[in-house]
Order: C-alpha cells, then sequence, then structure tokens
DNA sequence: TACTTCTTTAATGATTTTGTGAACGCACGA
DNA sequence: TCGTGCGTTCACAAAATCATTAAAGAAGTA
C-alpha cells in the first residue's frame, strides 16, 4: 500500500473514533472528529477545508467549530487578505481537555446539588412525619456523595495527578 | 401544602433529575429514574409496582432493572407465595455507583487505546515520511494523554479519596 | 456605496434512539 | 400435569437528535 494512502485510512479511521467518543459525551459527532481532524493536521485548516475533507456542510462545521473554542479546544486565526477564518487545535490541548471536561462534570453536579438542596428545603418546609424524615435522609446521603465526587476533583493532589508532562 | 403531596413531587422531581443525569452517562433515562426511585422508596417494589408508578411500560422497566443490577445499583429479590420480583438498591450503593462509572470510563478507555495502537502500527509498516512522522508523534502524544487518565482512576490515592465514609 | 465572499442562523428532512403493545415462554402452585 | 401469573422478547410507532439546504448577515474591497 503506498504511503499517503496508508495516512489517509488511518486518520480517517481515528477522526471517527473521534467522532464516536465525542458522542459519548453528548458532544455530538462533529465536535469530535473536527478535533481529531484538526489534530493529526499539521498547521491550520479554514472552515470549507475542514467541512470538505470530512464531508459535511459547512454549517455543520460552523456550530461545532464554535461550540470547541468554547471549550478552549479550538484555536481561530485570520489572515490579511483573506476572509477565511482559520482553525487549529489549542497548543494546550491536554490542559483544555482537562479543564473541558471537568467544566462539563462540574455542570452537571451543579445541577444535581441545585435539585438535592430544593428537595431538602421542601421538605423542611412542610410537616414533619416517618416519611418525611426518610427521604431526608436519602437525600443528605446523596449529598455526601456528591461532595466526595467534587472534593476529588477538585483536590490538588488530583490536580497534581493529571497535569500532563 | 399537605405532607404526602410534598413528598411526592419532591420525589417526582428527584426522579426526573436523576433521568437526565443517567442520560447524560448514555444510559438511557429509565436507568436513572428506577434507581432514584428506589433509592427513596423505603423496601421494596415488584416490577409492576415501579411501572405503575413511573408511569411506563412493563418491558422498559424489565430491561432497564436488568442493566441496573448488572451494574450493581440493585438487588433483587423473590418471596415464598409470590411469583413477583422485587427489587431495592444495593446496600453498597455509592461503592456500586463509583465501580460502574469507572468500569464505564475503562471501557471507552480501552476502545480508544486499541484504535491508537492499530493506527501506529500501520504506520510504522508503511514507508516514511514527514508526514508520517508528524501523525506518529501525534499519535504517541495522544497515548501519553490517555496513560495519564488511566493513571488517575487507577491511583490509590484517587481511590482513597474516592471512598464515601 | 455596492459587490463579493465567507460565516451564521433557522427551518426542514432524515436517521437514530427510545418506549410500547402483544405474543411468548417459563415457573410456580394447585 | 395443567392453568395462571409473571417476566421477557420482538416488531413497530413515536420522539428526539442530527445534519443539510437555503436565506440572512457581516466584513472586507473596489
Amino acid at each position: 500500500m503506498s504511503n499517503t494512502s496508508t495516512i489517509s485510512v488511518v486518520r480517517k479511521r481515528l477522526t471517527e473514533a473521534g467522532g464516536r467518543t465525542a458522542q459519548d459525551l453528548g458532544l455530538g459527532r462533529i465536535v469530535g472528529q473536527i478535533l481529531v481532524h484538526l489534530y493529526l493536521s499539521r498547521g491550520e485548516r479554514s472552515l470549507d477545508e475542514i467541512a470538505m475533507e470530512l464531508g459535511l456542510s459547512k454549517a455543520a462545521i460552523s456550530i461545532a467549530a464554535r461550540q470547541l473554542e468554547s471549550l478552549g479546544l479550538l484555536r481561530r486565526s485570520w489572515h490579511k487578505n483573506d476572509r477565511k477564518t482559520y482553525y487549529r487545535t489549542a497548543d494546550d490541548i491536554a490542559t483544555a481537555l482537562h479543564q473541558g471536561l471537568l467544566m462539563l462534570v462540574r455542570n452537571k453536579m451543579g445541577l444535581m446539588a441545585n435539585e438535592l438542596h430544593q428537595a431538602e428545603d421542601e421538605l423542611i418546609q412542610g410537616s414533619e412525619s416517618e416519611e418525611t424524615a426518610f427521604i431526608l435522609g436519602r437525600i443528605q446521603r446523596a449529598k455526601k456523595l456528591r461532595d466526595t465526587a467534587m472534593a476529588v476533583l477538585e483536590n490538588p493532589v488530583v490536580k497534581l495527578l493529571t497535569r500532563v508532562k
């Protein structure tokens, strides 16, 4: 098999793998495809190049790319006498990836925390009963669970461990 | 507001919250709903009770409940002179939840690891070129990233931290 | 200012996922 | 061993998600 075709096969398969895992994370497959494609590309790519190379519409790329940028995983840049927007993976992509995932997790945990607090408040407002007490107990256990998870994420030891050399 | 209706409102909202987070984890909403519903229920519930209380079909409950059992989050039990199957949350639900999530993550990482290795192999087989070298470099960085993440998950310090008292 | 080129937004169509109803089959009790 | 009650499976319907096309918007250039 020729050299260039090996490369393109490999690139394609990894791109697809990226798509799948991004989908697993609830970010949509295109997001992952773009990220991997750029990660395996030397230098920058314009929006329509990416669309062409991945066989997707420019609209789809536009949306996904901005999502990636907001997660800090992509950088966009412009050049003189050229109206195109160019993208490349962030230089500190490892950190960004870590941060991004953390943020995602933290958001979801925050939502859960709200629910738990609100539930607790409402139960405390209402009149007491054996069942209220039971549910309050369960909620408190759940809160402890969540706090532990949070603590792990924020823990300096973990942060140290997750730093890529 | 009366006591019992406060309770049922709270239970319903928390159940829905559980559904959402389970969906985020790619487990399907029903899985989360059942788990929370049982977590907030004293004692056991039969399959059709759960179906009734959540307003879902027995088929759906059957499938989701077995999934939860295989994750170690639910226990099923039977009683004499009663053909129904009963479910309750596992006693060590915190540990089980932690283990289950870890397993989930580990599986996904395993898939990614395969892709990376295979890609690496194929590139090494093929003829050398500047581009091959570039992509190989990228793949190696990715592998390092993955290894670091893995190491964190397996790390005894993290395990200690994630233990719920 | 008007034209060109590129990105973004919004609405529609397609695909995938999810849940249900009905039929099936197993096991327990009589 | 037969009948009944329960859990499970499968095919289909409904719903959610995803991606595209078309049209609007923005920014540079003459």
